[in-house]
DNA sequence: TTCCATTTTCGGGAATTTTCCTATTGCAAA
DNA sequence: TTTGCAATAGGAAAATTCCCGAAAATGGAA
């Protein structure tokens, strides 16, 4: 059986480098690279093309659910695990839906963490037990056809409304994304137009209650 | 020179078994106890004598701050620091407030951990450097005196601040107000330099981080 | 492969808002 | 009474948003 090589992607330095000291006591994993945040998680996911991804769920500039759907839809054999401090339902719906295969509350126990990568690396799913509930609950209710209202943007519409309800300007937003102002403009106004919301304070508490960014920061 | 006993204190069992196996690659410290709230970490904190602890700032049950509170009111000799995501201005004068003698981002590097740890135990004080930067602008504008930055705005701004948090464009807010345009466009930059926030999204975080506004609605 | 829907990308010009600077009035504390 | 701050507001310049349109790329479906 192979090393898992896996990819720790988190923005605050301290909690990575602790999880990472954490993974190195299970033999049969390797931390290959860490990520500061998510477009940086998907940069180091093309280049070093890991086996699991350990990802935290609140991150600046590019969330992790984000990244997450863009990872597992150019990558199938890359397998990702949510890390997130909350069982919230809709967290984890979300984190489903955009192809996580495993979530992982920060309060596991550390057993639980590599259960976790050991199956997702085998392609199974693992999930935290009072997050398992949550699921089998909504699926009880409405099945998974359901799409949330963050589901019904493109991802790139998602990116801008993120760094919108960050604070960005037009035009940094413009910088971060390597295009025109003109062309944030435009999903700015498109992604305004999907979800009926005209101003940008709606978008923020939107954006909050969908838990693409933190009131904190 | 002895070596510093320090208490973990943070809701996240995986967080805690990181930063506790952070801590073992440091000579010189031994962590003698974790806690999983802030209620336990006062138990262990009479149990145990700890030099440092380190507690994160966001528990269920009893806060970080809180329990920070209580600790150095009744220990002088148990020195705490204050592990938190955000360097968020209140957090962090809360805390000051409250008897922290440090107070370290999770982004921190790690050496910065290490750094913190003997500082404080000789009594000193530590802040992550962004932190820092928080604190002098505080006290610059009003020194210590204890007033969060919500009381800083006057009634009327504290109005209009939510108005925009709201979502009210600027003429809307005119007219609820009964006043010119003109006068709410005053209001807004006037809240703004004194909160130091000079974006509507900023502004919106603000407010719901204060209670002001809440995301839904 | 061809075609259609969608996404992503931009531009021009009008309309609106924000920013910056300044200023008056009233009120309360020193 | 002088000082300070809150509340009010105006003018001009700068910046952003809005409203049109539209081309290129992508991704499936037929």
């Amino acid at each position: 059986m192979t090393t898992v090589r896996i990819l720790l992607a988190d923005d605050h330095v301290l909690v990575r480098a602790g999880i990472r000291s954490l993974l190195q006591q299970i033999s049969g994993v390797e931390v290959v690279a860490e990520a500061n945040n998510g477009r940086e998680a998907l940069h180091l996911v093309k280049e070093q093309r890991p086996n699991v991804v350990l990802m935290d769920i609140a991150m600046k500039d590019l969330n992790g659910i984000e990244t997450t759907s863009r990872i597992t839809k150019e990558f199938q054999d890359v397998h990702v695990i949510i890390l997130s401090m909350h069982a919230n339902e809709e967290y984890v719906l979300q984190a489903l839906r955009a192809g996580a295969k495993g979530y992982l509350l920060k309060d596991a126990v550390f057993p639980e963490l590599e259960f976790a990568i050991k199956a997702v690396s085998r392609g199974e799913t693992y999930l935290s037990p009072p997050v398992s509930q949550h699921v089998i609950d909504a699926y009880r209710q409405h099945g998974f056809d359901g799409k949330g209202p963050v589901e019904q943007l493109s991802s790139r519409q998602r990116e801008v409304l993120q760094l919108i309800a960050e604070g960005h300007t037009t035009k940094e937003i413009a910088l971060l994304l390597n295009v025109k102002t003109k062309t944030v403009e435009s999903h700015r106004t498109q992604l305004m137009e999907r979800l009926g919301i005209h101003d940008v304070a709606g978008l923020v508490r939107f954006a909050i209650r969908m838990g693409i960014v933190s009131p904190e920061n």
